[in-house]
DNA sequence: GAGCACTGC
């Protein structure tokens, strides 16, 4: 691309915010005004009454406006946000939580969870943990007379384990389904089933009569309530279906201005990719009106190269030319300095990862620019190795992108891309069910019971290599016998555990060899990302040293555990928790690690262990003998073993993949025969990280050779 | 000698 972006680009006529919508939602408008609160909850509480499942869509206005010819029934309008936080207090005052039932309100995020609780504490001028409370991994705020429990998607289903039926739960409402995450697709799965048992127990108790008190009070059910919300009209589709037509019930989205869509005419290659941004970037702010532009991007790489590539630009305008201010975000660490308006006269030029999409929003935005890709992790079950690549993004994602320009006012967005390679990208984005590791939701559908995993119902199947990968590795890990049921004890415990069913099999081992301790200090380690900081360049060397001093011959593992040991060395007993927090903070800055990540990896530990202690396990400590410790990790992690090869490249036992060390273990100089890993990542070469020196002959001699 | 979108138990 040589010319000119302005030549470039054309607007699209069938944007999806077309003005010719604008009638039917000023007539829908029109038709909000008229409906006072007390219908909309009136009217509410009885389509819920009708409905066993409900199913609300509440996409971003324009959105669905135009596909709401497609839904049949009458639609009620209320705003998103209020939706949120007033039904359940609607189904509270309608007496659905009478006798001690609570409703639930799942989200896929602690911060959505606790955030919301909040408000809705506030709203109904309560306490917070009395008759509103949260429930998330590291916090309960519930008492035994909340009646409106808003938690994680995780945590609910992790209720199931324990009581199956969801017997305390009136209603469940599940807030972000279109998300698809793991855990909401196995929770909506998990829902059905229960809706569906409850329902039986509850007919045949009503059948009983008063023939038995004692069944009746051990059946003692009432048919459950569902609620799903989803801001996709596609999913809302894909749920109805899945429960076998559920009424969908649409919901006025938040004000939306028009967005005008303007697309590239010519194909943009990849060489041409970064040059079409910055000309687009800079002709945005030359021609355009007073506005902040974000920018999607990919990574931290292409970000800081956007960023210089900017700045350099910028210096060969005229001063009067040189007001925009490029900001880059790619972690959430930066995003106090976006959501800060620009200086007078300067304009915002945010470079975002897909992080701007849905979870923050960035105020001023009017100008989006979207080069159409997206970083995506996928997870290949017959490597065992995950990829990070730059793929086309979804339909939705495009939407979503664009949406962002309409917050504030009438905006634009410019895609780096036709409108034809539009019309090719999917729908939306794959459901993370399909492309990650199953082990772990398998051991957990065990444990609820479900033992014909090919057979259950999914609402997106995952591929059939993938369960049988997933169930073979279960199998190697002891948590399933040869015929797939759940080994007892150890596939329960496994699945009871809060980590991957890798690392409880190394907490049920380490248990066994009197290294408990240390096992525990290493899962919580492994659980969180990027142990040491990146510093800024004059201060390279120095943290060098510093790492150097931490690092262990033997490898990652056993450098993690002395981080964390030295670093609780500096506490006492008695110091409070903001003293902890202000020791460690201190401790981490000096010693050059995360310390948000050493805080999470303390939360975890303490976490975890506790959940150790409730098996009735012994935390014992192997003490200065490393040895145990290291058989201990070799039989935890035989799955994972490399073994050097002549030309010093590892090959991958189990995969037989050619792998490098990444270069941020501790040995990647050293390069020991064999190792045993955590992590077997494609990126630009395929990598594995968090590694450990061992002893081949350590390895299970099960699995490697014939061997007793 | 490499970089890592976002969650969650």
């Amino acid at each position: 691309m040589t010319s000119t972006a302005q030549g470039e680009l054309k607007q699209n006529p069938k944007s999806p915010v077309d003005s010719g919508f604008s009638m039917r939602r000023q007539k829908i408008a029109e038709h909000r005004k008229s409906l006072p609160i007390a219908s909309v909850e009136k009217s509410l509480i009885e389509e819920v009454q009708k409905n066993d499942i409900l199913i609300i869509v509440g996409e971003t206005g324009s959105y669905l406006i135009i596909n709401s010819q497609l839904v049949s029934g009458p639609s009620c309008i209320i705003c998103f946000f209020l939706l949120l936080t007033e039904l359940p207090q609607f189904l509270f005052n309608a007496g659905f939580c009478r006798g001690g039932k609570m409703v639930g309100i799942s989200q896929p995020s602690c911060i959505a969870a606790v955030t919301v609780a909040k408000r809705v504490a506030e709203e109904c001028d309560v306490q917070l943990g009395q008759r509103v409370g949260y429930s998330i991994m590291f916090d309960d705020t519930t008492c035994s007379s909340t009646s409106l429990k808003y938690m994680t998607d995780a945590l609910l289903l992790r209720e199931a384990l324990v009581d199956p039926l969801l017997s305390r739960y009136s209603v469940i409402i599940v807030d972000e389904a279109h998300e698809r995450t793991v855990h909401t697709d196995v929770l909506l799965a998990l829902l059905k089933k229960v809706q569906l048992d409850r329902s039986k127990a509850a007919n045949e108790t009503s059948e009983i009569g008063n023939k038995g008190l004692e069944v009746q009070a051990k059946t003692n059910v009432s048919p459950l309530k569902l609620i799903i919300m989803s801001a996709s009209l596609d999913d809302a589709r894909v749920f109805s279906e899945y429960y076998g037509g559920a009424k969908a019930l649409h919901v006025q989205g938040r004000r939306q201005f028009t967005v005008d869509i303007l697309y590239t005419v010519h194909p943009e290659t990849d060489y041409y990719v970064d040059a079409a941004l910055v000309i687009t970037i800079f002709q945005i702010h030359l021609e355009e009106k007073p506005g902040d532009i974000l920018v999607f991007l990919t990574g931290q790489d292409e970000i800081e190269s956007v960023e210089r590539l900017v700045k350099e630009r910028l210096e060969h305008l005229p001063e009067d030319k040189r007001k925009l201010l490029p900001l880059p975000i790619f972690s959430s660490d930066q995003l106090m300095t976006v959501s800060a308006p620009a200086p007078i006269g300067f304009r915002k030029v945010v470079l975002a990862t897909s992080i701007a999409e849905t979870s923050i929003t960035i105020p001023g935005i009017r100008y989006v620019v979207d080069p159409g890709c997206v970083k995506a992790r996928t997870y290949d079950p017959s490597k065992g190795m995950e990829t990070l690549d730059v793929v086309p993004a979804s339909k939705t994602q495009a939407l979503q992108r664009s949406g962002r320009a309409g917050r504030e006012g009438p905006g634009k967005c410019f895609r780096l891309y036709r409108e034809r390679e539009f019309e090719k990208m999917e729908d939306s984005t794959k459901p993370e069910i399909k492309r990650c590791n199953l082990s772990n939701v398998i051991l957990q559908l065990k444990a609820l019971g479900y033992d014909d995993i090919f057979g259950f119902d999914f609402i997106d199947k995952p591929s059939r290599s993938a369960i049988v990968k997933a169930l073979a590795e279960l199998r190697l890990l002891g948590a399933l016998t040869d015929d797939c049921k759940l080994e007892e004890p150890a596939g329960d415990q496994m699945a009871r555990l809060p980590v991957d069913p890798v690392y409880s099999r190394a907490l049920i081992l380490a248990n066994q060899s009197y290294c408990l301790e240390e096992m525990l200090i290493t899962v919580a380690m492994l659980s969180v990302e990027s142990i040491f900081c990146d510093p800024p360049r004059e201060k390279r060397e120095e943290a060098r040293t510093s790492r150097n001093h931490f690092a262990s011959v033997e490898g990652d593992h056993l450098t993690y555990l002395g981080v964390y040991r030295e670093s609780n060395e500096f506490l006492e007993a008695e110091n409070s928790e903001a003293e902890v927090d202000e020791i460690l903070r201190k401790w981490c800055k000096d010693n050059f690690v995360n310390s948000r990540s050493l805080k999470h990896a303390r939360d975890i530990y303490r976490q975890i262990r506790g959940s150790v202690e409730q098996m009735g396990f012994n935390v014992s400590s192997s003490g200065n003998d490393m040895l145990e410790y290291r058989r201990c990790l070799a039989a935890s992690f035989f799955l994972k073993a490399a073994q050097r090869q002549m030309d010093g490249t590892y090959r991958a036992l189990e995969s037989g993949e050619i792998v490098h060390i990444h270069p941020t273990s501790v040995l990647f100089r050293s390069k020991p025969e064999c190792v045993i890993f955590n992590e077997l990542m494609q990126t630009s070469k395929k990598y594995i990280k968090n590694l450990t020196r061992i002893d081949p002959l350590w390895l299970a001699p099960h699995h490697y050779n014939t061997e007793e």
